[in-house]
DNA sequence: AAGTCAATTTGTCTAGGACAAAACAAAGAT
DNA sequence: ATCTTTGTTTTGTCCTAGACAAATTGACTT
């Protein structure tokens, strides 16, 4: 029950670790058996308790998890092979990233680390000022959210690094929303997550654009259940219902949740999804359009436009 | 797994219904077995499905249970006597509340439930600015809040209206925010919430208040683990660690973590707490200054700054 | 290459039992 | 009469051990 009683020696009880690792605690104890870890201690009642060691590496191994690979194989690793897997498996990530812009990159990298929140905040306000915000959002917050991740699965980057981080871009890019002058002509979009995806940065992002073009936007902040997106787009005549997903969802769910969204949606409405996540790119669907990137955003609304011409309201 | 499979008869999964009730399966499992409630139907695989009248009953109970209620008393009652209960309990809060001012914030909610959110976004805009930001978080948006989940827990509200009200309250502050002249001054304030706390719009308001105060706001948004919360309080030299909490926490576990919290914090930082939860209101303690309401937030600065008079940064 | 099927892995559910901590109620002391 | 102390009840969360569907993998066929 009392984590971390004694700073010598902290230690964490077994709802404590499902709190910091997203772990769920049937997960924890049924991994106990199988693989042998982690294998906590037990008080004077017989109940768990997690040394911080063992909470740090299942929150790498959380991590790996959600990046594709699978407990079993990689449970028996130790912290630093752990670390190193995640190195690898991100380096694919980064690819798109021009080579020379690369390090301007990781300057900002560096400017998050030495702590200096105010001088990232302005450095980041001037670039989307000078560079568009498009071109800010594509080039300089997409690759660097990637950074950001693997800089923390890697032990670069703490959690707090990672959240001073995410809570200054979403800063600079509402703020940036704002200036953006709102119209009355283009598609009326809906963007949300569905219920267990909160990351709502790509849903930001994916504001940025969307609004960039035209659209109206109306967002839901994360985590709606379907069946309130449905109400919704019908409350606020949706042409377009947007979702993001991030890597965390599994696959199945995230297309039969569509699949579903699709059955109770009007056909005229549409569904378009973006994000990380691997689920969207496995099959071809007639349920929703598929954003590969977010600059293809930008092509979609350009075709949604040319096909609602005439009934455009 | 698949809750609301069907428009008509959805159905939730326990998973389910502990995401939406914030009630933990442990709980609800016992419950059945000594209230007779919820008695949830059983698919073909013997698992529990419940139907959306008792998550809704759920819902309505686990708002009383945060207001101090206890689940052997009012787990019988039907959802009317419930709701009523939930109104009697709830005058309490809006007490504060000047009568004539009820109506324009009754205006306000019908301007959401009109599903006007272009509207709803210009009229607070504009009282946030008309008013001044702080009477405006003070007598308009926390009043609001909680009328929004009042509305939501008597099923006058869907979801998806409280998610448009949050996000357009979100956009309005954090305007606000941005016109709010940084200073070099004031104490330097770490804002974040708990892990499972993911209310973020209290923290918000707090910030707006911290802000119009002088202080120096440093947030990390919501979901912060303790150890990190120590260790940015440290990178970014803080002198207050400001928490927010919701109802949706338990007791017993708010007050370990902050107690976790001051042990691991340096003796100089401070820790202040503030938030609807019941918990914090129980017992006075020496681990965090207690914010009453958001009005006390103004006291509590003046009164730190008299303190720290001489040693002032 | 692409689809089908079986084997394996993995998460989450079930049951009933246990027990400490919190909340309450009643008796005692100031 | 109000405050402490005590015992009793309520209540949440943990425990074990087993089960099984859903997800993934790998081998086989088209």
């Amino acid at each position: 029950m009392n984590e971390r009683a004694d700073l010598s020696q902290p230690s964490f009880s077994i709802a404590a670790v499902e709190r910091d690792t997203g772990l769920p605690k049937d997960t924890l104890r049924v991994w106990e058996k199988r693989y042998n870890f982690p294998q906590p201690g037990r008080d004077s009642f017989g109940e768990r308790i997690y040394s911080i060691d063992q909470v740090e590496k299942l929150r790498v191994i959380k991590r790996l998890l959600d990046g594709g690979h699978r407990p079993g194989k990689i449970i028996g690793l130790s912290i630093d092979e752990l670390v190193k897997l995640a190195e690898v498996s991100s380096a694919g990530t980064r690819m798109n990233v021009a080579p020379d812009s690369l390090d301007e990159l990781n300057g900002y990298m560096e400017l998050i680390k030495r702590h200096d929140a105010e001088e990232f905040r302005q450095t980041m306000s001037r670039l989307a000022l000078t560079m568009g915000l498009r071109r800010f959002v594509v080039e300089v917050v997409a690759p660097l959210n990637a950074m950001v991740g693997d800089a923390w699965a890697r032990g670069y980057f703490e959690i707090f690094e990672e959240h001073i981080y995410t809570e200054t871009i979403q800063v600079v890019l509402r703020n940036a929303l704002n200036t953006i002058p709102s119209t009355r002509k283009g598609p009326r979009v809906l963007l949300t997550t569905l219920p267990n995806e909160l990351h709502g940065l790509g849903l930001l992002m994916a504001e940025c654009i969307f609004s960039m073009e035209g659209a109206q936007c109306v967002s839901l902040g994360t985590q709606t259940p379907t069946y309130d997106i449905v109400l919704a787009a019908r409350a606020q005549n949706i042409n377009i219902v947007a979702l993001s997903f991030s890597v965390i969802q599994s696959s199945p769910a995230v297309l039969e949740a569509v699949a579903e969204l699709r059955e109770k949606l009007p056909p005229m409405v549409e569904i378009w999804c973006g994000g990380s996540s691997t689920a969207l790119r496995k099959k071809p669907s007639e349920d929703f359009v598929l954003l590969s990137s977010l600059e293809s955003i930008s092509e979609s609304i350009a075709d949604w436009r040319l096909r609602n011409k005439f009934n455009q309201q």
